[in-house]
DNA sequence: AATGAATGAGAGTTCATTCAT
DNA sequence: TATGAATGAACTCTCATTCAT
């Protein structure tokens, strides 16, 4: 379908390319800063904070990453990468949509239990960046649409407007999540009893039989 | 049954009670933190700017209030009454489940259409005062359950787990509400074929035939 | 020798004579300003604390004084005169200098007892009212001078300059009880041997055999 | 005996060493602290004027001291350690007690005058900082004490309680100095007389024949 | 004689960012 | 490539004082 992602050239602020040990810096930052924010949200993270994290000097910070708000938009970006691969490879041995969506949400839900604090940092993107809350979901809306409309060519599910279904899902996915697990102290699982019936409503809501 | 709402005794910080002057300055605070909020967020609003904008005082501010995040959290609960009273006078009309929903939801969009930004700065307490948030959201469950169990009972909606159902339709609600009202320019009405759309996958995923 | 002391007029900051009613609630705003001083201190002490605990509004405090300094200023005068009144009735029956001096600093010490806080106060005037402090330990210095040159005449006292050894006595005694007085809980009891000490170390000190 | 002192390794609030460049601004700011409160007093003192004062802005203040107080802290205990160190200076080549005292008050006296402003600032610790006040009495009478007892075993001072002495002893020291070095114009030196006539009364007060 | 809401200057403190080294 | 000392604007909050009622 695609062919290969194109090789990402990291540069500094003011344009230059990276060597490996710049590039290794860069990577400690931006670890350094998920790390950061995840604990303190985005007002509360200092850039001193973050470099001393990364184990390097302020001053440091700046030759990688052209300030805060930067730093957190590509955190964002990069958040949303990863959240679609892990759902997109569990998806994708389904044999039906029913599978699919089944072993989606259960990817989604794993993925929040393991990297609390990302979500909520996302929420934070709503005065932050909002450009970045944007185009994360819209993102990720637009694979679901996909997957929706060639389900519903196959009768799979219902026939109706599959961008506003997905925005429902993303909905459901959403606040079902931060209930049963950003609420929770880390450890807890959600109840698998939640997880099937949070999978029963989605299947009826998309018409699945 | 009913029985009229209590009269709320407002006070000042120290405990004084408000006069009528006093009262009248306590709301006009109030509804500039609103505006304040609702444009820049809870991080960008100054309380200065927030007495500017009310026509009083830096200081003056500090008479009614005990800080910044606690006429927030007033904010936040005075917003939580709104949208429940709002949706619960819309629905009450309703002769089946399946009306209720439909008066809530439209009720609840109009809300947000009403007040942009309201429903963007609550996101914001995920990490400005997380009871807040948690309490704001439990309060509209809490009425939902009452409404989804006496259905079930009557065997107008799915049997199943009330909270879980309350959860998912709060979610689709707000990311629904997001993408077609806070992101559009002001003035815009959410179209009405997403409007049927939502809600049709909502009557199907409560088992409404 | 002077006749009696010339009735105190109290009028208001602009002038106004008080009546009685007028009177009292001065009376109590002072009390109070004692309090509070000797609670938190100058600094910490707030007109709007001193006025509510003499039960009066903040507005009624400048229509009794011209502002916090002034009753500062009163509030150390009228200390000044308590002590020296203390002391003075103290040492009257004394028949000798040794005698005086036994009973004055056992005035002196007393009355710190039993109002700690006011001896701590009035190392404040160092910088809020440098004049005030001045005033009080000259005044206290001068009826000290008149006792020693009456007693060196006697002989009971070695000669000397008066002046400095009041001084003296007074370094003394501040220090002392600050040490055994101020810094100790309240209840507490300056040891009798280290007042004997004392009073050997003041009697050698004046040359009293 | 004696060994030299520790080096003092300075460090940042942060507990990072100092660089030279770092020391230098830091002792720059002790310095400046120094002249504004012996100025204006504690709390007329702004960190702002201090800063301005060293000639850095005002966030460099925070680089080197957690806030305000804790720079007037360090300013008693240096204080504290120049006193000592200039009377333990001056009194070293006494051959007798009488000598050492005389040696000692002068080299007092010396210093007082030389820093007019540092015994009025001392002074607020009262209120300020009680426990740095406490620690700085408590240093110069626990090294008088010593001295005294001493004395005392040779027969030069009479038998009797050391630190009632010591505590008597500063006691004048600070009052006569206050009285005769700091409330004069500066410039004014404390008249030789009385001088003398301070010694003799602590001579007397001793048991110094 | 008394009130108390309102003022507004100024306090201590933080932190994203810069730049000489 | 990296440092870290320095910046300075902006923040929240306090309180002595005023004045219309």
């Amino acid at each position: 379908m695609s062919g290969r992602a194109p090789v990402r050239r990291l540069e500094a602020p003011d344009g230059r390319p990276l060597g490996a040990r710049g590039a290794r810096t860069r990577r400690r930052l931006l670890r350094a800063a998920e790390r950061v924010f995840t604990e303190v949200g985005y007002h509360d993270a200092s850039v001193t904070r973050i470099a001393e994290t990364a184990g390097v000097a302020p001053g440091t910070f700046y030759l990688y990453f052209p300030g805060k708000l930067q730093i957190f938009e590509e955190l964002i970006e990069d958040l949303n990468r990863r959240v679609r691969r892990a759902m997109a490879r569990a998806a994708a041995p389904a044999t039906s949509r029913a599978e699919a969506e089944r072993l989606g949400f259960r990817a989604f839900f794993r993925f929040t239990a393991e990297h609390p604090g990302l979500y909520r940092v996302i929420r934070q993107a709503e005065f932050v960046s909002p450009p970045s809350l944007q185009a994360h979901y819209q993102q990720i809306v637009r694979g679901y649409v996909d997957g929706l409309r060639r389900a519903a060519e196959r009768g799979e599910v219902v026939q109706g407007d599959p961008e506003v279904m997905a925005w429902a899902l993303m909905g459901i996915g959403e606040m079902v999540g931060m209930r049963w697990i950003l609420w929770r102290e880390a450890g807890q699982e959600m109840p698998e009893a939640v997880f099937e019936e949070v999978i029963r409503f989605v299947h009826r809501g998309l018409g699945i039989t």
